[in-house]
DNA sequence: AATGAATGAGGATTCATTCAT
DNA sequence: TATGAATGAATCCTCATTCAT
């Protein structure tokens, strides 16, 4: 009675968990590519299923809410660039400068635009309608990458004492959100910025996170 | 039965220009306090009606659209963090400590929690429907705040050229926002931080803050 | 942003109180030929919307829910219903027959085709989404009909004691909805009484509900 | 993760016809369960499927439709209590007490909860996508059953001319539903029977099934 | 200036059914 | 026979905004 219907050239049925699992990432891609475009004006479910050329329905299979897709995005870019950051740094011997350890952190988020984006929302928007379980989830694969890539600049830093590392990088994630906001303001106030008078509130991202993370890696330091 | 209305006596008219302004601030009170009770689950503007004990059309008197009002209500609140801050360091006399000047303005924030969250909003939300002008002149305020309070800083802390007050209020508030974030983390997070392996994600925002902020001002006299 | 469109004439506004009461009177009115017209089928908001011509949101200005305004109409047929009775009973003088008595509550029910069906839905659908104190009023408003048009027929069957008659009633009603069922198959059961092997399955639901009823007064009777 | 499956060993096929009765019964038995369990709020295909640990697919390879299904259950259900009561009866000698004929009926239904729902939703849901011969084979079930069980009644209860005892069966089944839905109120409704104005509402389903097929089988006799 | 009834586009989610394997 | 991934129509409800009074 429902679902009748002349279909498009049916996509593949994945089949095996290898198959779903490309599917449930090729998802990922168009809830990107959607997020890319739509940028902060929510993309909606229809737009991903509309560039994943899949019926809307079949997004539900893959991810129960709305939210639980968009924050199995933001964990995808989050994983990538802990991987990043990883690799990166298992190529220094200690010990490294602060100023260097700044500079490889901050150069690993180019190219990562949105999934600031993400994060700067993931509080205020996605836990929202987030089954529990993937909250826990999400959580413990980020306390795990922290603990990991916390403990590498543990050793590349030897002034950071057992655990500061995992804090420092909870820090830099807060500048990282927070500079961006500053740094990245939506067109309308772009505007303003064209005052002289207000010239200041013009940042580049990535030079003022490296000056602002330099300052908190030294500053802890001095801290002790 | 619903639709039917008890009728009760009517507010007085705005006639005057401070009738008006009074009118505007009662408002924003009420914008405030339906914001402290909805949270993140977005306050309506039914909602902020029924708290003012005004018509909805009324608000759309005052304020053209809803981002209109909440970014006024933002502003209202940041020119009152300034308000205090400038106040309480006028009191002070050059030069003072790093970690001193980080207390007062931790200290400060006290009881804004939830200006913090309309601040994480801020770009992602609220500048989406807002006139050109209301964003404008909204810059403008925050940037005339920034750099007199900025000027103090520069004043208490030798080490800070000029224009670097600024910056590092900037710097400031991205740690406010980001923390907030990190430190605050939505109920079904909560949960999460249980597991022991998860505890160093639970922060306290004041200390937090107060850390960060010592260490930034520290690393920028050492920077230079 | 939104709500920007260009309307057809706009209804009238409701206004007064009295205006709103036509209003969702009128609301009543096109929710039942929506019933009417789409039978089991359950009807939709949208239907009811465009019957009314008025817009969706409309609709919910008057009604919480779905459940809530279908019940209304209930609640309404079923009033309407028992005005009819009431005003029939009070013609007559005691006592009765019970054969008499059967007939006016039998032939009070003429034309209330669509009542029926609604009451036999009753319990199984419309009690799903019903904000609590619409259910409550709708108990409430029943059983003070019961027991009023109950104690009618008490002084018109003197052997029925005090509270039999309500509960007369709801055995009634109790055949009123299996017998409507059993009576007024859809349209695909039809075919099936062709048979006249099945004839006996065609029933009439007045004259059957006339019998049922006397029967069950006059059993009444002889059981005390 | 979503959407991966966890390979189970494949049900035996089933071959020959005997397989597939029992096939089709253990389907039934799956639905009664989810019947029984989710109550009104109505059990889903995958429901069934879960239940039955058969893919979804598959139950359309037994039952064409979902109402087909759920009428097939109530077939079951239906054909089972009449075996129950023809065995009752046989036992009896003619004739006998209206009251004791109408205790052997309602007792029979005792378990039978879940079936009388499924009775209440036949004609306003069950009848609507049916395949036609399904209804049919159905009611010409049914008809067997009633004229079978109403001869047994005409021979008990002498005063039942021919044919009536299978009509006074559809009077009990219409006795059945409609006592049934006032006398066992969904949850919300009960809170409103705690009101003792409203205590006359709360029925005891089966004796009040017991008082009123008593009355109307006494009713019957002296009705001629 | 104030009102508040009316608007209606828009979005998330469900679930019976199909069909390629 | 059995599977289960894919389908997509369908539905309820929200809420910022308008405008006649």
């Amino acid at each position: 009675m429902r679902g009748v219907s002349t279909p498009r050239t049916a996509p593949a049925r994945a089949r095996r968990d290898e198959d779903k699992t490309a599917r449930r990432e090729a998802i990922l891609d168009a809830a990107s590519r959607v997020w890319d475009e739509r940028g902060y004006a929510s993309a909606t479910m229809t737009d991903v299923a509309r560039e994943t050329r899949l019926a809307k329905g079949t997004l539900y299979l893959y991810f129960r809410t709305k939210e639980e897709l968009f924050l199995a995005l933001l964990a995808r870019q989050l994983w990538t660039w802990f991987d990043r950051v990883d690799a990166d740094l298992a190529a220094l011997s200690a010990p490294q400068e602060a100023r260097t350890l700044a500079a490889h952190l901050t150069e690993a988020l180019r190219g990562t635009h949105r999934m600031v984006d993400l994060l700067t929302l993931l509080s205020a928007i996605l836990e929202q309608n987030v089954p529990i379980e993937a909250t826990l989830a999400f959580k413990a694969g980020l306390g795990e990458r922290l603990r990991r890539t916390g403990g590498v600049m543990e050793r590349l830093l030897p002034h950071l004492r057992e655990g500061q590392g995992a804090r420092v990088l909870l820090h830099f994630s807060a500048l990282v959100v927070g500079l961006h906001q500053v740094a990245t303001p939506v067109p309308a106030a772009k505007a303003a910025t064209l005052d002289p008078q207000l010239h200041f509130l013009v940042l580049d991202f990535h030079e003022e996170l490296h000056v602002a993370l330099t300052a908190l890696l030294l500053g802890t330091e001095r801290a002790g």
